[in-house]
DNA sequence: ATGACGCGTCATACGCGA
């Protein structure tokens, strides 16, 4: 089974690139952030023309979660509970051939001296205690998405840069951490340990060019969902193309056991 | 400290992202 995680920037921007991409890599399940549209308007016969079933979590103008499967899913989650009060659409679940997975969107949190960052800390830890629980199941769960996360000094370019920042503070890094101490496993470390590996280039100062990254969207695997790792790999090429998405797609090849 | 680039919006400036 391909999964594939891709932060798109805004899905009306990228239909082209979508479409293209899709046909040409035929993934089974596509967990998308950014969106950036509400449901009705979420461009559906599109992709059920390319053979996905949709399933939808949007907002007007920002944020927007959804996931794409080859075939019917059953949606089980659109909420990550702990919070009554949340209305960012930044996660949903859905169950798909015996699988759970969890497309999530997690908050930047920058700048730090604001709410904003009270709300990434207190999201991550709703996170953390949602997936501790569902580890209880022993089911094959993949956890995937943007996680706005550099969870190590190697996830970056340069560290210095980013030392004060939402995305590699330590009690975010830490909280990152809790998930793999959990038993969680990150599908592209088990398989490189390199550095200058990334998931994300600003826009800005040419920092495609230069490789200024940072490794920011994950794909974490249970136990039992990492026993039937085969490969896993990041798409990088695609952000050389036109109009491209500052983020680019991360994958796992899971075998069907 | 600021702005840079791109997306979306009750657009032709501004909020937001990372």
């Amino acid at each position: 089974m391909k999964i594939v995680t891709f932060n798109v920037n805004g899905v009306r921007a990228r239909m082209d690139t979508l479409i293209e991409w899709l046909k040409d890599t035929n993934p089974d399940v596509v967990a998308l952030q950014e969106i950036k549209i509400q449901d009705v308007d979420f461009p559906r016969t599109i992709f059920e023309k390319l053979g996905y079933n949709c399933y939808l979590n949007g907002q007007k103008s920002f944020n927007g979660v959804a996931i794409l499967t080859k075939g019917e899913a059953k949606l089980s989650s659109k909420v990550l509970p702990g919070n009554n009060d949340d209305q960012q659409a930044r996660f949903i679940e859905v169950y798909y051939k015996r699988k759970r997975f969890m497309c999530i969107y997690l908050p930047n949190g920058n700048p730090k001296d604001t709410e904003k960052f009270v709300y990434k800390l207190e999201w991550m830890d709703r996170l953390v205690e949602y997936c501790n629980e569902a580890l209880k199941s022993e089911e094959e769960i993949i956890v995937l998405g943007d996680f706005n996360v550099i969870p190590q000094y190697d996830d970056c370019m340069s560290p210095k840069q980013w030392a004060k920042d939402a995305l590699f503070d330590s009690e975010v890094r830490t909280k990152f951490h809790y998930l793999l101490n959990l038993g969680y496993l990150d599908a592209i470390r088990i398989l490189d340990n390199s550095n200058s590996i990334y998931t994300q280039w600003d826009y800005r100062d040419r920092a495609w060019e230069e490789n200024n990254g940072v490794r920011i969207d994950h794909i974490l695997l249970s136990p039992t969902a990492a026993d039937n790792l085969e490969d896993s790999w990041i798409e990088s090429t695609l952000r050389s193309h036109a109009k491209p998405s500052d983020h680019v797609p991360v994958w796992v090849l899971l075998g069907d056991k």
